[in-house]
DNA sequence: AATGAATGAGGTTTCATTCAT
DNA sequence: GATGAATGAAACCTCATTCAT
């Protein structure tokens, strides 16, 4: 989700290089805990260099979230845009988010709560690549009700809040107990509910 | 959920009236940046005086959450009691939990933003007080499988999370777009969703 | 030396019940490390009531020096009255000084090290009691010079220093090393060696 | 006895000029009421960076005193070392220590005064470099003993005390009473009054 | 006289950020 | 561009003292 190596100049990789500390030491420490100088540490620079790419603190945690979030986006749309179905499309939507998260819990946990300390930060992220990611699946939800594969009788906002809660609590209880649980297996437990509902079949 | 005045005792008045201060102080800047100064100055009482009610800033954050999701999982189990439907007492919990929040969107804010600072807090919230909330759901849940009024093909710690998920998300952009909404007509469609699913009926 | 009953007037008697406590919380934590909360649970008082007693915690170390050290001249006053010589005085001087605080390590903590914080403190207790005690030495001094039993060719004032130095000094190596020693077996070898020198015989 | 000029690095420069700005605080106000900020702004550096050469206001003072002492004993080892007589040794030993107070009052007042702060400094200070300084005043007692210089029926480590309890109370006096005198013109009397004693010859 | 809850000034320490090298 | 020593503002908390009861 966020490759160390191959920028194409080198102040692009040791930018790379920053916000991969950032993310594992926020993790590790918390937000608010974490010293810059741990993350210059953790990314083997000065501290003074950090500001030489970033323009402080704060400017980290949102360029972390934007920068890991926009690769995400694209890489969804690109592997929906040839798919018709939409429960298949949401599927692959949930699949991706398991999977990425899975396989880097450190950012996993950035992700999910550092990034969401206090409303100021959060109204942030929400109007910013959230917002984006947000809406790819919430145009997936109306393309289903229009189609008729998903129900038209609830708003689609609220649709779309509830899937994307489940998927994040989701993610969530599995960062508080057992991160190395596999959470790809859970993909079809958790379309399965949300398609079909608690009610037995 | 939270009431100010009718402490029993002059002590316990003056201890609520700080976790009030507390609350709102909280849900203004954010546990971090929020200084002890500010909640004193919004208690009405000298800043020494805080350390006679509650260890620190920590313990104040803690106690916030204790003390008001104590109360609430006791009128919560109170109310379902008598009520012999696990749909229905679903329905009651989901209603409750969205109320209380609506009428108190300061508490609100602490609860869903602030209280979920780094793994740290977490993880102390979630064996606390949230944890017995959690069983309460999950002992709905469970319940309604037994009677084969909810699905049983699937784990019922994957339901619980499913459905405080969509809950907790659902009042989570509450919070980020428009507290004014009245969140309680969104029980219905919310219990519909979950029990129905997505599916076209 | 400080006896804890027996005060005339019961106000007396909480006086030294307060001085008393001071005494032994100031020997265990040390005077700036102490708090007037310490003081008044030993005393089994309420903390504002050791305000109609004594003006603050300074003038409570203030008078701790003076009340004790007051009863102790007088004591060392009435007993070499009516000894003539002065070499004996001397020693009966040193035994006394030796026999209370071995009596009272928690009062020889205060005497020999709480008390001497800073110069301030210090230079107030020498113009005080203290002074009057160095005085009594002095006086014990000057007289064996005039007899001929103490050499006449060095300073009173000096030897003075160097007698009460000896002499608290071996207090204090004591107090840090092994309070549980007898003190008063020392008498003799001190006086032998403040009389005679370190020249061998 | 502490240049404040001529650190090998710039980095040891600085660390000298600021345990040069606290012994000069410390004994103008006393340890416990001198604020770090005092230190400094004597130093000359910002508060921040006092913490970059100490861990702390104690650390601070525990460092003059290590600094200082190694230092004197140094000195003093080098003086001694090829003096064969043991009365001589002690005669260079007691001038070099009041010589080297005279010329630095204000290091006096710390290394008298401010340093014994409760039993707690106290033992740190007697087991660290004032215990090395004892070893080498009590090594030359037992020299003496052993050549039969000095008297043997007396236990060395209570003469190590006498002699040491002379000096200090005598440097202490002067403190209390008239710095301005010159304390080294006193070695003689000081030398005489141990080695012969207060008995008339 | 006695209480003890409340006060609030003040100090140590941390850490994001700067800037001379 | 990179460094990292220095900065200094700002915050949590303690505790001597007061005063209404």
């Amino acid at each position: 989700m966020l490759e160390t190596s191959n920028g194409s100049t080198p102040r692009e990789a040791k930018r790379r290089r920053i916000l991969r500390a950032a993310i594992d030491v926020f993790a590790r420490k918390g937000y608010f805990t974490a010293r810059m100088t741990d993350v210059a540490t953790e990314a083997g620079v000065a501290d003074g260099t950090l500001y030489l790419y970033f323009e402080g603190k704060e400017d980290l945690l949102l360029n972390i979230f934007d920068f890991v979030l926009g690769h995400f986006v694209e890489q969804v749309e690109r592997e929906i845009k040839d798919v018709d179905d939409p429960e298949e499309k949401l599927r692959i939507l949930i699949r991706m988010h398991l999977a990425s998260l899975n396989s880097d819990p450190h950012l996993a946990q950035v992700l999910q709560i550092e990034i969401r300390h206090s409303r100021h930060f959060l109204s942030l992220f929400t109007r910013g690549k959230l917002g984006t990611y947000l809406n790819v699946l919430r145009g997936i939800i109306e393309e289903g009700q229009r189609l008729g594969r998903f129900r038209g009788d609830i708003n689609p906002g609220l649709v779309t809040n509830v899937v994307f809660g489940a998927v994040d609590e989701f993610v969530m209880s599995w960062l508080l107990q057992d991160e190395t649980a596999d959470l790809e297996r859970f993909v079809d437990p958790l379309m399965k509910l949300l398609i079909e509902g608690l009610e037995p079949r």
